[in-house]
DNA sequence: ATATCATATTGACTTTTTTAGATTTGAAGC
DNA sequence: GCTTCAAATCTAAAAAAGTCAATATGATAT
């Protein structure tokens, strides 16, 4: 079972990884297949797809099988879960606020 | 020299590990010496050390060095920041969309 | 200056993540 | 059915990140 920690760190770590961000950079342009991202990144087919699926388990791209091709974009909803939860966790706790900062 | 997407990565880095985030929800509640979250958290004191590093190293916590002690607390500047830049990140980049989304 | 206490750094080790070639899966076309 | 092509999965290896005891640093107190 997971913990409410690992949950989040899993979302963040989409953006952990430069080969990921430069994925997400050129997803900002548009939808996108799979032939592109390699084309445009350079990387083994395998290293996209490994990085693809890490990017839409996180919730932030959205993939769209037609055929024999997918197709990447960059989720909305997901996008905006992360803003909510970066907000949650680095927004002071004014109701803990106060509270003891240090020992004795 | 670091690229602007290897400097991304280290912001949400921050983000990225389980007890990095128990360490920023214990200091949602203000400012806290590291004896504190080394009590709290039942981690050694290396290891709290250890992440305090990349911490603050990202931006998003903030150290105040006082006599023998250090107190730590969310960088206002830091988190928002992070936000601008992950809004950066997921937002469609209008001018560049409706660009060709497949190859031929 | 010596002792003490809090934090940072080091070094050896373990765990996790990333890489990339090889193989498999799954859909489309013949 | 078989072939082709795109993407996912497998596998082993390399690289990066995390752990923690031991040591070093740096400030305070005597």
């Amino acid at each position: 079972m997971a913990t409410a920690y690992e949950e989040h760190a899993k979302v963040f770590k989409a953006f952990c990884d430069e080969k990921r961000l430069r994925i997400l950079e050129l997803l900002r342009s548009g939808e996108k297949c799979a032939c592109v991202l390699i084309e445009q990144l350079d990387i083994p087919q395998s290293s996209l797809s490994y990085h693809m699926k890490i990017l839409c388990e996180s919730g932030i791209v959205d993939s769209r099988p037609e055929g024999k091709w997918t197709h990447y974009k960059i989720s909305d909803k997901g996008s905006n879960e992360a803003m909510v939860l970066l907000k949650a966790i680095t927004t002071p706790n004014a109701a803990a606020e106060e509270s003891i900062s240090y020992k004795r």
